[in-house]
DNA sequence: GTGAAAGCGCTAACAC
DNA sequence: GTGTTAGCGCTTTCAC
């Protein structure tokens, strides 16, 4: 039988053995660094030949260790179960791809501890750079970055220990809420005349500012607003779903206007409202904050702020290429307004709901 | 000034320096097989002390190297952009961690060559194991980890040289298309009383096996179907969206049933579906293969399969834990049917359709 | 109980 | 133009 291409893991010892020259050579070879050596054309095609006909296969472990570079880049997320995490991955994807870095992205389910887990263990793969997004606890994640000198950026929720990279939330929410003003009809009932915010969490930056612009911008409007209308309920949908169950049997009803914090939280909430009579659900205005392509055609008319992914991840991906120096500045980039349809499934059939 | 914590990069060298001791039993303290060592409790309190205070982090790239093993798993999507490849990825993310391994998930944007070169790259990374999920070519993928002895799985879309677990495709679509049928109201056109099947490749296995159930199950019902009637027209949501445009000017309306290849096809074919009267809309029974949750929820009842992921990804995991000796078979796993609500907007206001 | 030393596969001085 | 050599940080055998 005739010998074939050898069983071993394939080094480039054994490619220099195959090729008659050495191991320096070949490494010099296959890394483009060949002409700063003025190794012969005939020799490169060798060794070319051979390595593509062995299949060789550069070990990046070796080579990182040697280099003390790793060509890894590491994410963050919240979760792979929304359209803007999983948006945000696929631009992160295209993006190190560009720079010829390995992405890896990890999702830390808004746990701190986890958060600090994988990012510690990402260090210990020797990841270039990192970013963060969602983090509960950006600033512990920047804490051990820091001590080993990794360059990171916090994108949607910042920190105050690195540089970070959020969604312009005030004035979204103020977008956002006018919108929801403007398109809302008095209700009959007075205490449901009202706009309620819910999701988010009260302790994060991003659900201040949005809370922020929204009451800021109802009061503006003459609409007074008491904490009773906040309610932070967190990042489920399944709380979300209890609350507006919840604020349902309190008031009566679906209040004058809502605000949902996220699209998880328009995720709970939705399920919520699919077991109410539709005409009801109409007569109610709803927003959010972020964007998914089904929600733009529910059976209710959704207001929502799309999140600029792409320009968010320039930014972050553009302090990374800088290295450790960048500033611990905070950049907010502006999401924009995609307005639902004005009528909901009701209009369609010519039925007024005034 | 006082002294603090070395500004160096800190290896067992460092550490086994300032514990007077050495590298090896620093090693061996911090992973673990100091048992073994015998070495003395007070050494081991010592060096771990040291460790907590400086901070160490093994340098998994030094460890895999030597080893030869990472403590990285690969997995390949298509794309983080719809709800199953992202709970794909969510459940992939927890299956790795409690194997202690480090989850690395990259999108390849059903591009075989896109494929090729980041499994490759992965591999040269020294990942244990590689799912290879929404393959274009999984065969191409195969061949690349087989010469390297990485074990795979092909999980969704099948191939022929590695085991592969797959949704029940023609399970699936029977029953889904036995549900469209069943819903689905005589038109008054006869050119428009026909059931289409729209997206998907007609080269991928998956495509081809619900295309077979849909078939079937129509013939059974005394529909007949010719090849007009199956529009493979890709993976993307514009391609779908186009299609659909185009069978709704060359049939003058929408036909009796719509069955969408994928979530992907159906965000292409809402996107055109919105630009509708609803009434219209609601009088053609739609069902799609995948589920998004708020698809549940649409101005028009959409029928879906959604696909079991934990046990998609479960018995992925079980081949790759067992490693390279895997027999190529191909495993089946049944999707569930998630009906859409009876009706849509329309009823919610008493309006009969028929 | 612990240390010395070899070597994982690679790159980059430095030599010739 | 090309080979030799010294490590990168770690684990593990072997010696004491």
């Amino acid at each position: 039988m005739a010998k074939t291409t050898s069983d071993r893991k394939s080094t480039i010892y054994d490619l220099a053995a195959l090729a008659e020259t050495s191991a320096s050579t070949v490494s010099a070879i296959l890394n483009g660094t060949w002409q700063k050596r003025r190794i012969s054309e005939e020799t490169v095609r060798r060794v070319r030949k051979l390595a593509e006909k062995t299949k060789y296969t550069v070990n990046r472990q070796a080579r990182g260790l040697r280099k003390s570079r790793s060509g890894l880049i590491g994410m963050i997320i919240p979760t792979h179960e929304d359209r803007f995490f999983g948006a945000m991955s696929q631009v992160f994807d295209r993006m190190a791809r560009e720079r010829t870095l390995q992405p890896i992205v990890v999702s830390t389910l808004r746990t701190p501890a986890l958060e600090i887990e994988t990012v510690r263990r990402l260090i210990s793969y020797q990841i270039e750079s990192l970013i963060v997004t969602g983090a509960t606890d950006p600033d512990g994640v920047s804490k051990v970055c820091r001590h080993h000198k990794v360059t990171h950026v916090n994108v949607d929720l910042p920190g105050t220990k690195a540089p970070s990279v959020i969604s312009d939330n005030y004035w979204g929410a103020t977008q956002l809420t006018a919108t929801l003003v403007s398109r809302s009809k008095t209700q009959t009932s007075s205490e449901r005349d009202r706009f309620y915010f819910l999701g988010g969490a009260a302790s994060d930056y991003a659900t201040q500012r949005r809370i922020q612009g929204f009451t800021d911008t109802l009061a503006a409007a003459s609409f007074a607003v008491d904490s009773e209308q906040i309610r932070t309920c967190g990042y489920e949908a399944s709380a979300a779903q209890a609350e507006i169950g919840h604020l349902y049997s309190q008031i009566g009803g679906l209040p004058r206007g809502l605000f949902l914090a996220s699209s998880v939280s328009l995720e709970g909430a939705v399920r919520f409202l699919k077991t109410l009579p539709l005409d009801e659900v109409c007569r109610c205005t709803i927003c959010s904050y972020d964007w998914d392509p089904f929600a733009t055609y529910l059976r209710f008319p959704v207001h929502m702020m799309r999140q600029d992914v792409n320009g968010l991840l320039a930014a972050a991906f553009k302090i990374c290429d800088e290295g450790l120096a960048a500033a611990k500045q905070l950049l907010e980039v502006r999401p924009h307004l995609v307005l639902g349809d004005r009528d909901g499934g009701a209009d369609a059939f010519g039925l007024s709901l005034a």
